[in-house]
DNA sequence: TTGTAAGCGTTATCAA
DNA sequence: TTGATAACGCTTACAA
């Protein structure tokens, strides 16, 4: 900056009015400072301006792992809300674990992150002790609740999946098993999609079976074809299926085709997120579709907000939905 | 950290030799100070240490689009990798486009990461005009060629296409289809997996078919699709298809299907990438499968080490492949 | 309209 | 073994 200064025969403080625009400064002096800059090939080093502002200009997004296609798909949402009002995004993993959620939040912090997005899966308002002051910008995205401590980007858990449930029902199925998490008891993803599961079949008169209720360890790939093969081995009476997500469902689509079972002639699914892969599936998968973009485009809008005016009161969204209904409940 | 200094009754720097692990601070010296430490609850300024130091302890990577699984998968071994050496990655969409990729260079530099790991599909060496000097670390990751300009981790591009088409032929198939990119002019990906099948039937004594070339616009599902409907169409008898990628190879599949040909039956099919969910689709997907980690580890490995040593010579890395067979040839 | 001085929070250097 | 000083490159506040 000095070398431009010299070059241009002005002090440092007009290069520096120069680049970020600021009025007075005469037309005939910004040109010698603009070709000052251009000769030299001068760059402004963002790490002096972020130690003077205390801005970094970064998001971090904290994601269980981002090569769920789930996950890529909100990473890529996100990064370019986030462009378009001049933020880059630094991704964090946390493998689905609450340490890495915590880690996460520390290192946001450490690195100074002007705000982070964090899809958490485990961390919830039990864990209130381990979770920082409310004076950091955090927007909580998806699925634990946290008691309004946060700003929360929420699914339509549960009005999605009564709508899932219900189709399946108007299809005319009546032993309809769900695949989903295993910690049905916190106030989170499982446990929404599963109330808007029997929110449905008792709207429409029919008994829940606990014996329908398929557990995973993991929303994987894996754990959703082997919950298909015990579904399949069970030699219980299955007409319908509601996976928890479509990851879990193309697990199941393959889960039950290795067991000869056709769907949807067999056994119709659902699943839940809408990712790129379902619509082509073989069968193409029938599922709750909420609106991605919507919800990346609030998440970055209530960071980049809250960085502005830190104290504000959080709010809670619910992202709107779609049922797209394709061949495996046709 | 002045406060943390007060706080233990000694100077910034010995606070700094203190946090930096830093040999000469006597041990009584260093417990008051990580006591003061602890109850101030003092840290780094990561800001003014890049400030200092010159170094920004970030990685950029950039992809075409995060969320097609292979470059999922790719990010996610990347931020591992460089986790394990102490630095973060910032994630860059460069859309496929060569001016995105050049946008991610200029980005990279400005932001002052330490290095990127660019994988790059459409800039070239035609392109060195608009090429940044060699002095920035800079990995080449995946397909085109650059001519010795920078290091670059590549896939086993001819080898791997060569041993699927074979194995199509000993399959039993004679009229084998490739649906591949449509810029076979120059050195990249496409061009060398089309070598790869040419090369293959040449061995075996097979004569290449130009009808039975089918191009894409872009490596994406709905491509494939389209190409699959084409080929389907065309009233070419086929028994065999080697697609570009996995993702294409999934779009392939939904096509024929469309059209109601059956795989392996109809139609034997081979991809390219290994993605996570070759294994679950139905049919399961026969593929090349690069080792994955392998060439994150080394993209990361030599952009870390040409942050310390910037003028190293430039190296060329082709990663191990293995070929999976699965039901799509069977 | 332009310039000067001070300071953001570190760390390298050298002196004590 | 510890400390004083200057410097990294920029911007805020104020003076000219």
């Amino acid at each position: 900056m000095s070398d431009v200064a010299r070059l241009a025969g002005v002090s440092k403080m007009t290069v520096s009015n120069v680049i970020n625009n600021r009025p007075g400064v005469s037309d005939q002096v910004r040109h010698r400072v603009l070709e000052a800059i251009r000769q030299s090939g001068y760059r402004v080093n963002v790490s002096a301006r972020t130690l003077k502002s205390g801005r970094t200009g970064v998001i971090g997004l904290a994601v269980p792992e981002i090569d769920r296609p789930y996950f890529g798909q909100l990473a890529a949402h996100v990064i370019d809300q986030a462009r378009q009002r001049g933020f880059h995004v630094a991704i964090e993993q946390t493998g689905a674990a609450a340490a890495g959620e915590i880690d996460a939040i520390a290192h946001s912090r450490t690195l100074h992150f002007d705000g982070l997005i964090l899809s958490a899966v485990e961390l919830d308002r039990t864990e209130d002790q381990r979770l920082p002051d409310a004076d950091y910008p955090i927007v909580m995205l998806g699925e634990q609740d946290f008691g309004g401590r946060f700003d929360h980007v929420a699914m339509p858990n549960e009005e999605g999946t009564k709508a899932a449930t219900a189709h399946l029902i108007d299809r005319g199925c009546r032993r309809i098993a769900i695949i989903t998490g295993n910690s049905l008891d916190g106030v989170n993803v499982v446990t929404r999609r599963y109330r808007g599961y029997l929110a449905a079949l008792t709207e429409r008169g029919l008994d829940a079976d606990p014996a329908l209720l398929f557990t995973l360890d993991a929303m994987t790939l894996d754990e959703g074809r082997a919950a298909a093969h015990r579904l399949a081995d069970s030699g219980r009476e299955v007409d319908g299926v509601v996976a928890v997500t479509d990851t879990v469902a193309q697990g199941v689509l393959r889960g039950l085709a290795d067991r000869g079972l056709r769907v949807p002639d067999d056994i119709r699914l659902v699943g839940f997120d809408d990712i790129p892969e379902s619509k082509f599936m073989v069968p193409s998968l029938s599922t709750v579709a909420p609106d991605h973009r919507w919800m990346a485009a609030k998440a970055v809008e209530l960071v980049t907000r809250r960085v502005r005016a830190p104290l504000r009161q959080p709010g809670e969204y619910t992202a709107p939905f779609e049922l797209l209904l394709r061949e495996s409940t046709r």
